[in-house]
DNA sequence: TAGATTGTTAATCGATTAACAATC
DNA sequence: TAGATTGTTAATCGATTAACAATC
């Protein structure tokens, strides 16, 4: 409706820059916490500081969804809360399915924050005939060949996989084929999936190289002044 | 000692941008896709074609560390890989221990692909008795209450929490006593550590945040032209 | 040699930060 | 009212991309 919906810029979604976007979770973490704590309000300057950014980062980012502040005042923590959870799309459900029954998908089906959020996982689906038929916290877990009549009968929004590398891509085809609108994917591999569908990466060891790459100029600059 | 050390700006480690350091693992696992595929050759162009980058933009990232291709020819990507694999410390083990004995935990402990690279987890802390005493894939698991003294015998470089949330901070504080130079964190907090210790954060939910705020934005423009 | 492709400088583009009028 | 702080524009800064001489 306004002229920013009209930016299309790859950078952009929806005239937001990603980096602004990349921030959102950021800013719900914190808000989520002050929230907890009872804090009443913040200023710009007050809730930057605590993330270690720029106060006017924080205002400008805000600028792009509106202005949720009030002059001399600051912001109220659980109404800019409420938007910022408006914002993510928090208010509503999110029905997943969860493909890899191993430690890592039980990981996940065992996080609360998931559910307590609105991220409900369906079933989980293997293909480890000891786990089929079982239940992990409650879900389902499912033979992996049932998958897409599955979802026929009941469709989901996120696909999550955390299968071993090998059997990713496949995986992915078959969401892809069951009609998932989005792919959080843990295993490490660069998955094709076409651009209706959204991919979201979890790529584990991509972050404990860049530790190990930090470490090694720490080891060759030991005294940084 | 060349000119670029002496860029002592925040956005540089180094002499590097961080925005070059961020693409290194996401360099090394190309690479190594292609070298495990015994491709010999390959160009910045088709490069950048797989990694869905600008050309220009991988050859300036290369720059920075030195010069690894041919005119005319390309990059040997065994070579590449190799040099990659040195920028990001790969050549030396690197010793870890990790708190958190739990589904998380288990997962990363069964994930060969660290070891095979030179991480090494020492051992495992958990405060569970049931789990203490016990291995998770060959490694021991220990009372956390022995973390400490265990640091002060066998010295570790990374320290790996997956913890709890509640547990986190307390568990940061013991591994920055027992002399970790890194930490790399899963639970959904924001660590305070001291500045000579490198914080490395795994944020899972941020992710699916993130995957929400795009899920809502397509619902609403479902439609992009 | 001619063609191809690098390494690197310069130009463009986008993101961050500063500044300040508006106003609570 | 005076002080504080937002929302937003403009300036700065950094990152990406284009261009091309060097050269295999």
């Amino acid at each position: 409706m306004d002229f920013k919906s009209n930016h299309h810029h790859k950078n952009f979604i929806d005239g937001v820059p990603y980096a602004t976007v990349k921030r959102l979770p950021f800013y719900h973490r914190f808000l989520t916490d002050l929230s907890k704590k009872e804090v009443e309000r913040i200023s710009s300057r007050e809730l930057a500081a605590k993330m270690g950014i720029n106060p006017s980062q924080l205002r400008q980012d805000l600028c792009y969804f509106g202005s949720f502040g009030q002059q001399g005042y600051g912001y109220r923590v659980n109404d800019l809360l409420r938007e910022v959870n408006r914002i993510l799309g928090l208010n509503q459900e999110i029905k997943m399915v969860l493909v890899g029954g191993g430690h890592l998908g039980t990981a996940l089906a065992n996080y609360d924050n998931f559910s307590r959020r609105g991220f409900i996982i369906k079933a989980i689906f293997d293909k480890n005939p000891e786990v089929i038929g079982g239940y992990i916290k409650g879900i389902p877990v499912l033979d992996i060949k049932e998958l897409q009549e599955y979802l026929r009968v009941e469709p989901v929004e996120i696909g999550v996989i955390t299968t071993p590398a090998e059997a990713a891509q496949e995986t992915a085809d078959r969401l892809v084929q069951g009609g998932v609108k989005a792919i959080w994917n843990f295993a490490p591999v660069s998955l094709k999936v076409p651009e209706e569908v959204l991919l979201e990466n979890m790529h584990i060891s991509e972050s404990l190289l860049l530790l190990s790459f930090k470490l090694k100029q720490r080891r060759n600059q030991p005294d940084p002044v």
